[in-house]
DNA sequence: AACGACCCCAACCGCAAACGC
DNA sequence: TGCGTTTGCGGTTGGGGTCGT
C-alpha cells in the first residue's frame, strides 16, 4: 500500500510562515508545551502540516536559538564533528547548544563547503583532495585565504586542534561548559585543546540539548547552561510577539528561570521583528 | 537604472527509525 | 511479531537579496 503523505494536501498552507501563523504556533507551544505535533496545526488553528509546525518551531521560533553566522570556533567544532560523524547534522548540532541542524547543514553547503575546498581539503573525506595539489594548494591558502590554515591546523588522524586563540578566547559554549564541569584546563593550550576534542567524543558527557530542555518546563538552571542567555541577544523579537499578543494570551509560567530574561525583552518593546525580517 | 548571475537560507519532500497497539 | 502511525533526519529546492556589469 501506498505511504500515507504527512498531510493532507488539500487545505494545507505551504511556504513562507506569516507573522500571524508564528504568534499562533508560539502562543499553542508556550501555553501547551510540545505534544503531538499531529495534532498541532489543528488545535493551533494553523493551515499546516505537523512535519511544517513542527519544522518552523525547531529551526526558527524556538526561543533558545542562537542567531548570525556561525562563530570561528564553532564553524571549526562542525569541521571536527563532520570529520567523524558525516552528513549527520543532528548530531552536529547537538553538540552546538542554539543551533539546528539546517542551520549547520545550511553553513556547511554554502560556507565551508567551499573553504575546505580552497584549502585543498576534501569536505567529504576530509583528506587532502590530492597530494600533488595539496602541497601547491595549501600554499595558496596561507596567502590568500587570510590566515585560516593556521587557525585550522590538521592533525594527522583528521581531529582538529584549536589553536591556543581559539581554545582560549572563542570556544563554543559547550566546550567551556565541558571546562567548568570536568575542571579541564590546563596551562599548555595544545593540550586544553586536544582534551576539549576528547571530551568532545566521550559519550558520558552529552551537552545538554536545548530541545530537551523545551519538551519540558525548563528552570533557570538549564537555561544558564545554553549559550549564556540565548534569549538576551536572540530572541529579542519574541517581544514583539508578546505586545501584539496581548499579555493575557501568553503563560510563561512554565519558563520559570526564563522569566526575568523576557520580562527584560518585554521591556525593551522595540518591536523587534527580527523573525519577519527575512520575509 | 536594468539586468543577469550568484548566494543564502527557510521550507519542503521523501525515507527510515521509533513508537504504540 | 506485524502493522499502522508519528516523528526525526538529510537532501534538495525556490525565492528573495546582493553583487557585478
Amino acid at each position: 500500500m501506498g505511504r500515507q503523505p504527512c498531510c493532507d494536501k488539500l487545505g494545507v498552507k505551504k511556504g513562507p510562515w506569516t507573522a500571524e501563523e508564528d504568534k499562533k504556533l508560539v502562543n499553542f507551544i508556550l501555553t501547551n508545551g510540545q505534544c503531538c505535533w499531529r495534532a498541532v496545526p489543528k488545535l493551533a488553528g494553523l493551515l499546516r502540516c505537523g512535519k511544517s509546525c513542527r519544522l518552523r518551531w525547531t529551526n526558527y521560533l524556538r526561543p533558545d536559538l542562537k542567531r548570525g553566522l556561525l562563530t570561528e570556533a564553532e564553524e571549526q567544532l562542525v569541521i571536527d564533528l563532520h570529520a567523524r560523524l558525516g552528513n549527520r547534522w543532528s548530531k552536529i548540532a547537538a553538540r552546538l547548544p542554539g543551533r539546528t541542524d539546517n542551520e549547520i547543514k545550511n553553513h556547511w553547503n554554502t560556507h565551508i563547503k567551499k573553504k575546505l575546498i580552497k584549502m585543498g581539503i576534501d569536505p567529504v573525506t576530509h583528506e587532502p583532495l590530492n597530494k600533488e595539489a595539496n602541497g601547491t594548494q595549501q600554499d595558496h591558502a596561507s596567502t590568500q585565504e587570510d590566515h585560516e590554515s593556521e587557525n585550522h591546523r590538521e592533525c594527522t588522524d583528521g581531529a582538529h586542534v584549536t589553536t591556543s586563540e581559539e581554545s582560549t578566547s572563542s570556544l563554543p559554549e559547550n566546550c567551556s561548559s565541558v571546562d567548568e564541569s570536568r575542571s579541564v584546563g590546563t596551562s599548555n593550550p595544545d593540550q586544553d585543546a586536544s582534551l576539549i576534542t576528547s571530551l568532545l567524543w566521550d559519550d558520558d558527557y552529552q551537552t545538554p540539548l536545548p530541545n530537551s530542555s523545551w519538551q519540558t518546563p525548563v528552570t533557570g538552571d538549564n537555561y544558564s547552561g545554553i549559550g549564556g542567555s540565548p534569549l538576551h541577544e536572540n530572541s529579542a523579537w519574541l517581544s514583539f510577539d508578546y505586545q501584539d499578543f496581548g499579555v493575557e494570551d501568553f503563560d510563561f509560567s512554565c519558563f520559570n528561570g526564563m522569566d526575568m530574561d523576557l520580562e527584560m525583552n518585554m521591556n525593551m518593546s522595540t518591536s523587534l521583528e527580527i523573525g519577519h525580517h527575512n520575509h
